[in-house]
DNA sequence: CATGAATGAGAGTTCATTCAT
DNA sequence: GATGAATGAACTCTCATTCAT
């Protein structure tokens, strides 16, 4: 790692949010050093002197997006939430996200990891994966103790649903999915919990 | 169209099986006309004599996936089998193919649907993904009729499980998936369905 | 030259005449073999079979042209003609075909000289050009006789008067030229002769 | 248009001069990039850094051309000289330009505007010509006040006598035409301007 | 640090031409 | 004679990458 002034981390950060629009845009593949640099009006050789190619700066984007987004079931929670009111919270921000197909990353890390094959330790996506089945477990323990949710099987539901939602978010980018789509699937976990409308 | 003689379909129907290796390869976007041409073994201009991109050659792959494939809920089954048996055996083949990275053109279909969004009325996926639910469905309501499943919503769970399975094949893609994994979530459905193991 | 039997010498005509069209479509260099080919719906062999190149085929077009188009002095003219009448038949019929721009061979025609330095024995153009200024010459000689026109160097009027045309051909096929602009020439080349409109 | 140092002006011009030099020597059609590319000795990627289309760099020397030449008429005019004197300088200018075949634009001009028929206001062949026509009836009217000519359509005259220079230098590229035939036509063109020789 | 001109490999595509049938 | 599949050369155009300034 090379030394850097605050310039230089500076102008770091610019490209790779400058970057992140971009793959947001196009996805990861048709991306070129080109796109990021004329998108970012700075020089080709510029360019170079930060990253040394488009898989780099993505998986540095990837990197800041999952620095900012750990909070995803914290933001906007209130003391007095109930477990219902938190999955549904995050059941709705993950069908908001869903539904729009433009400014996500969803297609583009896709496209990444297709093509490369990360070893498990380095894999983000794994990561988040794993820690979003934690979280949904807890949640859905803490939503049975307090007779919220029925479950005899806390931890394969969670993973469950997480690959519920991972199938409606591959299927958005690919055959489509509406909104009464999201929600049936949302209301059929709902009610596997034990919960009534 | 243009029309053709006996030998000319021969050697389509040689190039489109020659690309489908190639796609399970390499995926979509990374294969180029040349890449085609070399597998084959045929010459720069030949191939266009046929195609004209890899999108055109790609879609045709994808057809004739299809129509050779339509049968996968019907080879192989007994007639004495119950809806257990049926069920099960449909899940262990989407649990085979999976789990081998390659020699499937999962990628390949995800990376063409990505970058080229066709009218519903052309997603072959959709169709597919569509035509899949409903025979589940009809599947879990013979087995309900029969006493092997128990369930109130046979619709919404035939919706639900092929969900699970885009998500686990698009896992299997990312993060990885372990036989382990698919056969957590396997037991899950099935006890979902009211079957004890 | 290779002996050909009727049903040859047909083709070999229509061949001709087709591509004669395609000629009047596109001009000489952007015309392919492929495209005489699918305008006279033949087989690519075939058209070998007959011609080795665009050039060979334009060339015997021309020739074709030729033989047909001798008469453009003689058709349609009276017996009572006078001198005045049929060299005002002669520029208006070629003022009605400087003017459309299409249906022409022109522009092929010009095209295929640039790249094809004939042998002055060989150049079409140049006899049809010669032989023009030939009958333009006697035609004013005539007229000059019985006191239609006035004039002192037949043969320069004539030459002059075909280089006139030439100029407003290939004008008509670079900047453009209206049927004022040619009418206005018209007259002019009539006054020097000492007809009054 | 892209912002340029000056060294990118020099390269710009270094290309279309060498660039012209290859339009002389092939006409228009024939040039590819390629052949530019080479001729300039620079790279395949090179070139299109500063132009997009043969029919881009044309279009430039033609420019570039039409800005140098735009003293035909001034040049080398002593302040003493005669309408006629002047009228000869220019024909006697386009008798030598006419009989080179080569080393000219003619040819490729030709070619370049058969097939890109540019709306009138950009035709910068049609602004030459209108020009040129509009000096010459100055120039003529000028010679007509001081005796030197008689005339009594000047404008007719000077256009007729575009025409005719048209009509030579399409025939050079063409039918071929000899230095005799040019002075016939000045002869000829001069005589009917009332000029003794 | 930063620039942006320059390079060259490689993808896409078209056609004249041949040749087995 | 006639066909049309097949070939391969040639062209256009784009980009990752380098390097002198």
């Amino acid at each position: 790692m090379r030394k850097m002034g605050d310039k230089s981390v500076q102008k770091r950060k610019y490209i790779l949010e400058t970057a992140r629009k971009v793959f947001m845009e196009k996805g990861f593949k048709k991306v070129t050093m080109k796109d990021i640099v004329e998108a970012c009006g700075i020089s080709r050789g510029g360019l170079y002197l930060y990253f040394d190619s488009t898989s780099q700066i993505f998986l540095e984007v990837l990197k800041m997006e999952s620095q900012e987004a750990d909070d995803v079931f914290g933001e906007g929670i209130k003391d007095d939430a109930t477990a219902v009111d938190i999955v549904l919270l995050f059941l709705r921000e993950q069908k908001k996200e869903l539904l729009r197909k433009k400014n996500t990353l969803t297609q583009a890390t896709y496209e990444f990891y297709f093509e490369n094959e990360l070893p498990k330790r380095d894999n983000i996506l794994k990561k988040q994966f794993d820690s979003a089945v934690r979280i949904m477990e807890k949640l859905i323990e803490a939503g049975v103790e307090n007779g919220e949710f029925v479950c005899d099987d806390c931890s394969g539901t969670a993973r469950n649903i997480m690959f519920v939602l991972e199938g409606l978010k591959i299927s958005a980018q690919t055959i489509g999915v509406t909104a009464d789509m999201v929600d049936r699937e949302i209301l059929y976990i709902l009610r596997n919990l034990g919960v009534e409308d």
